[in-house]
DNA sequence: AACCTCTTTGCATCCGAATGCAAAGGTGTT
DNA sequence: AACACCTTTGCATTCGGATGCAAAGAGGTT
């Protein structure tokens, strides 16, 4: 029997570091060293390596290296996967920022916490390094990641009974400014476009438009409930429109374009002349001429970049205790609202 | 000196195949078949390793495995990040039809070649199962994938003179009838807003619009070039307009939506009374009340399971030739054409 | 009871890179 | 030349699960 002769590797097969070892002649762990930024290695050495590992078209395999050094560089991002365009912004801000610091996303579309519940599961299978949730995740979700001690960094919502690290956007002062403006233009009859009953930011922002609201001694005169979706918006017109409001605040901006849509299309009504209309989150779309939303806007480039440097921040200390960083919203002063005429 | 003691795993520490075997009192190779399906395992002894890996919360480390399996059940989703809301729904559509089918997304937002280029290294270590490719993606980076046996499903494109996996929406027929119906409604005057340069839909789009009109004996009176976002059809707008089109073909929606607004808002033109648009892709805005646009829809669902079960089979067969899988676009009737009054 | 067959189980090894430790090499001082 | 000290290198082991193979067990037949 012939002892064992190792196959210099083919196109077939993937080079490892042992290949590049012995192509260069020196050990494995030379070549893991050459690789690993700031390891004890000799100018020399490193060009010899580096060009066995040219040659061998050699790159080292992440999932190996993750094994042992628990660190996977994986990160889960949590979104909607629902018709509002807002989560896709925030998606595309989160996975370039996240590239630009070397990690990779996993994405997770989660529409409800059911769906929460396997990507608890796979999460911790893939050794992710840390989870960004803009979506559903239950408590008891929260706190599975919690006790395997996976970072999780809560997008724009968060728990009432659970500390945990929150990125989120403060509308209250532009939400104040927003209604003081309108009043200040003569409007008094209010109608709120809620978002769905489990929304925590939803229930936040209606709750600083009844509060500035009521401070100017207003109740709204009628309210409506949607799911945040286009549909949604258009469906609760009527309705809202009943009650005769000059103006009308949506829990976000997808709503307020459905309803803005319907205004115009089905109920022959002009936006702002006829009814004003606002709305949260200033997405990309309701600034398109057609629209041109009076919106509060969540500076969501940096959000997401606070957000990821939490993260990093929370894989190197583990200790510390949660953070939660407040970004402040902007008002938008489109061309969907107006005073009202004396 | 005591024999080393294994500590019972703590909170702290995950619980590996060796804790749930040491605690079931079976070896760890019975505790890996049972969570491989179709292993050959004793209902009892399943039972028994079951109620271990319940207490000991485990859940088997999928990088460990896919080291020796050589399946990572990672795929890698190449789309563009750029204002374009096709991209959106195609990745919300993969990631669903992959979740469903055990696969797991990692994201790339991929603006440029060069952006791909380091795609390509991360996709590599990552030992990643497959690809998709909705954005950019060179020959040279497509072939460094094929040398490297990683399976590429191209998303609507591909490339001319190397042969790959394709699944695509052909838009001859829909874009024929297109302009068939507006010939026949009267149109003569056409103008064409083009995508970018290097835009292969935009070109295979263009080509079929053009190739439908010359059958009608007519060139366009006027054309444009855009990058495929809502700023640049607002842009080519005057340009266009210049000739005095009674029609405009848009190479995708959101150039039509910018055209739209801009014609309505700052040339103060009626669309379809003045001018009609249409565009192609059939995302979800381009249907909102404001836009209703006529457009070449393309079955964006369907793609993305054709596309991700045509990856998993080129998992299990690498051998077959590629396969170009054509679905079928459909001619969407909006409120943003119509015909010319005798 | 002896024998055969089919199913379960455990042993040993492997996947590919990282790292603590000790040995080897290099530099400088006296 | 001898010694100390710092850097570079290699060895051996580790991470956690999968799997071929042989041994053990279970069930059936004569």
């Amino acid at each position: 029997m012939s002892p064992p002769v190792k196959p210099v590797p083919s196109a077939k097969t993937r080079a490892t570091s042992y290949d590049v070892a012995r192509l260069a002649g020196v050990s494995q762990s030379a070549v893991s060293r050459c690789f690993k930024p700031g390891a004890s290695i000799s100018p020399k050495m490193r060009a010899r390596v580096m060009e066995a590992a040219k040659q061998l078209g050699y790159q080292p395999n992440a999932l190996a290296r993750s094994l042992i050094t628990k660190r996977s560089g994986l990160v889960a991002v949590l979104v909607a996967s629902t018709m509002n365009f807002y989560y896709p912004e925030v998606l595309f801000q989160l996975t370039q920022h996240f590239a630009e610091n070397g990690m990779r996303v996993l994405l997770f579309t989660v529409d409800s916490e059911a769906d929460a519940d396997t990507v608890v599961d796979t999460v911790w299978q893939y050794s992710v390094d840390g989870v960004i949730s803009a979506s559903h995740l239950s408590r008891t979700q929260f706190e599975r990641l919690q006790d395997r001690h996976i970072p999780v960094v809560m997008f724009n919502r968060w728990f009432d009974d659970v500390s945990s690290d929150v990125i989120w956007a403060d509308s209250d002062n532009a939400a104040r400014e927003l209604i003081d403006e309108q009043v200040l233009g003569g409007h008094r009859r209010f109608a709120l476009l809620l978002g769905p009953e489990l929304s925590m930011v939803g229930h936040a922002r209606m709750a600083q438009v009844k509060a500035a609201l009521s401070h100017h001694g207003i109740e709204p005169v009628s309210e409506a409930v949607g799911d945040y979706g286009y549909a949604s918006g258009a469906q609760a017109a009527e309705t809202l429109m009943a009650a005769k409001p000059t103006t009308i605040i949506a829990a976000n901006d997808m709503m307020a374009m459905g309803l803005m849509d319907h205004l115009r299309t089905e109920m022959n009504m002009r936006v702002p002349d006829d009814v004003s209309v606002a709305g949260f989150d200033g997405i990309a779309s309701g600034q398109f001429a057609a629209y041109q939303l009076t919106t509060i806007r969540q500076p969501i480039g940096r959000m997401a970049d606070a957000a990821v440097t939490l993260l990093l921040q929370r894989l190197n200390r583990d200790d510390v205790s949660h953070e939660r960083r407040r970004l402040d919203c902007l008002l938008i002063h489109g061309a969907s609202t107006t005073p009202l005429q004396p």
